[in-house]
DNA sequence: TCTCACACCTC
DNA sequence: CGAGGTGTGAG
């Protein structure tokens, strides 16, 4: 399809390292083999962000799950997305710290329904959850640590508990869902939240996700089972399978896997091969929301971050009380960690880079909310101190409440973000209404995606060959604009208003925004 | 749709 | 060994 899921060639990332420097960079990309023809990126940003390249780690297995069409299972628990979410990044001064994070963002204002073996549009979507963002556990960091190996943010769990007390990212089912990864610059000049805030986001489209209850597509499900070493237990080989599966069951009965009945009712092949993906527009992805367009450059770095296309009145952030990621015992992204194992799979494929963009913004990222308390001060407090509490000695990953921003904001051509509100429970208000935007399938040409997001993709006729192995990212002056997947985007530029943090307790990871969110403006518009 | 106890598995 | 990540299938 679209992607070219086909030919992913990137194996992964190597771990090995990388280099800091910026120049380096390039050099693992090659390495890698990553390097995206086209991408051309150019990215700038300001302050030192716009030599950053991101790749996505096990690119060809997020394809491949794009392809059919990605599910992520949400419990009131928790539950970690798979594929995880890890990737290399490269371009990073090697002194300078930086703040790595992520947020999921709406992927449409529609909520949608799996029937006859394909997603289909079912409504309007419901009201965002508080936008919480994920920093990973190892942030503050320096360039020279994030590089040295992949950043992972396995860890991150996805709720449906709109209350949920542990600081994972609260999510709607059936509904679409892109996540981000920004890199905030925690220099001292460069305080979290101010005005200078670099920072820089990246898009991977084919990380985008519809979040369920339960798999809806068996073959998302048989997906996750073959790759997925916690289903190792699913596997399986005919025998065992039914072995297995007889156990599990009463046993009375003779047992047919369910996924085998599934299957067999969808012989693979047919309906779901491409369809699945409807979410994700066409096949060609033209239309989808997420493609790599890139138009970028906006140039303003709000864009990036808030590619969101909610407006928010003000960018506050706060710290809702009472989270404190207490779940996160810190581990495994950090260097050193060890990841699954299991990535045999496929083994090469291209990279390639989509096209990242970067944007450097020079204000805080909608996104990004200073933390509170921060205010004023330089964003490695905010990681040290309250934020990135160690716990055990481990630093655990803190959420934050982000702006709500969707994605697409299609029709708009602006975006803006919202403003926190004060608590994080406050009321979010639903998010009035969206431009009408197209959205997957149906039209590709009308969608926009918002800067940051969909920003993206410098030039590159297709991906056919290249894949996004690299992110795109968003930064004034990327690149612009073509879109990868044939879509376009364009994100408007807009104004960061003024940041204003909220004071909170050290203690809280999470920060909730209360953001309403708006629709895009219309370009510049917005609130500032 | 969603939740839960469960067996099975990784780590 | 124990903690905790998986999909399952009943409810």
């Amino acid at each position: 399809m679209a992607n070219g899921g086909d030919q992913f060639g990137l194996s992964e990332p190597p771990n090995s390292d990388c280099m800091d420097s910026p120049k380096e960079a390039k050099e693992e990309k090659q390495s890698y083999a990553l390097d995206s023809p086209a991408s051309p990126q150019t990215i700038f940003s300001q302050q030192g962000m716009e030599g950053i390249k991101v790749f996505l780690h096990d690119r060809d297995l997020w394809t491949r799950f794009d392809e059919v069409g990605t599910e992520m299972i949400i419990t009131k628990a928790g539950r970690r997305m798979f594929p995880g979410y890890k990737v290399k990044v490269v371009g990073l001064n090697p002194k300078t710290k930086y703040i790595l994070l992520m947020d999921i963002v709406p992927g449409d204002d529609h909520r949608y329904k799996f029937a006859d073996n394909k997603w289909s549009v079912t409504g309007k979507a419901e009201p965002a959850m508080p936008g919480r963002l994920y920093v990973h556990p190892d942030s503050p960091a320096t360039g020279a640590h994030w590089s040295r190996q992949l950043v992972s943010f396995q860890k991150l769990k996805l709720t449906n508990n709109h209350l949920d007390p542990f600081g994972h990212i609260i999510l709607n089912s059936m509904h679409k869902y892109q996540p981000r990864l920004h890199i905030v610059k925690a220099d001292e000049n460069n305080g979290f939240g101010s005005k200078n805030t670099a920072f820089c986001t990246h898009v991977f489209p084919e990380t985008t996700f519809i979040a369920v209850t339960s798999y809806q597509n068996h073959k998302i499900t048989q997906l996750k089972i073959e790759n997925n070493p916690f289903a190792k237990g699913f596997r399986g080989s005919d025998d065992n399978e039914l072995h297995r599966m007889a156990k599990l069951q009463s046993k009375d009965f003779p047992v047919v896997p369910r996924s085998a009945v599934r299957q067999s009712a969808c012989p693979a092949g047919s309906p779901f091969s491409g369809d699945g993906r409807l979410v994700r527009g066409s096949p060609d992805c033209a239309g989808s929301p997420f493609s790599c367009d890139n138009s970028l450059n906006s140039g303003s770095p709000q864009e990036l971050l808030s590619a969101a296309p909610y407006i928010l009145p003000r960018p506050h952030l706060q710290l809702s009380p009472g989270y404190r990621c207490p779940e996160r015992k810190a581990e495994s992204c950090s260097p050193g960690n060890r990841h699954h194992p299991y990535k045999k799979l496929f083994p090469a494929s291209s990279p390639s880079e989509c096209d990242s963009y970067y944007h450097p913004s020079a204000y805080p990222p909608p996104l990004l909310p200073p933390p509170p308390g921060l205010s004023g001060n330089p964003s490695l407090a905010f990681a040290d101190s309250a934020y990135s509490p160690d716990v055990g000695g481990q630093r655990q990953a803190c959420m934050f409440a982000g702006a709500e921003t969707r994605l697409e904001e299609l029709d708009g051509p602006s975006w803006s973000y919202s403003c926190p509100l004060p608590s994080a429970m406050t009321p979010v208000d639903p998010y009035p209404s969206y431009p009408p935007h197209p959205h997957y399938s149906s039209s590709p040409q009308g969608s926009r995606v918002s800067a940051v997001a969909h920003q993206s993709s410098p030039p590159q006729p297709d991906h056919t060959t290249h894949d996004s192995y690299q992110s795109q990212s968003a930064g004034p002056t990327s690149q612009s604009s073509q879109s990868m997947r044939g879509r376009q985007l364009s994100p408007p530029p807009r104004e960061y208003p003024r940041y204003t943090p909220n004071p909170s307790p050290p203690l809280y990871h999470t920060l909730e925004t209360n953001t309403h969110v708006r629709c895009a403006v219309p370009e510049w518009s917005a609130t500032s």
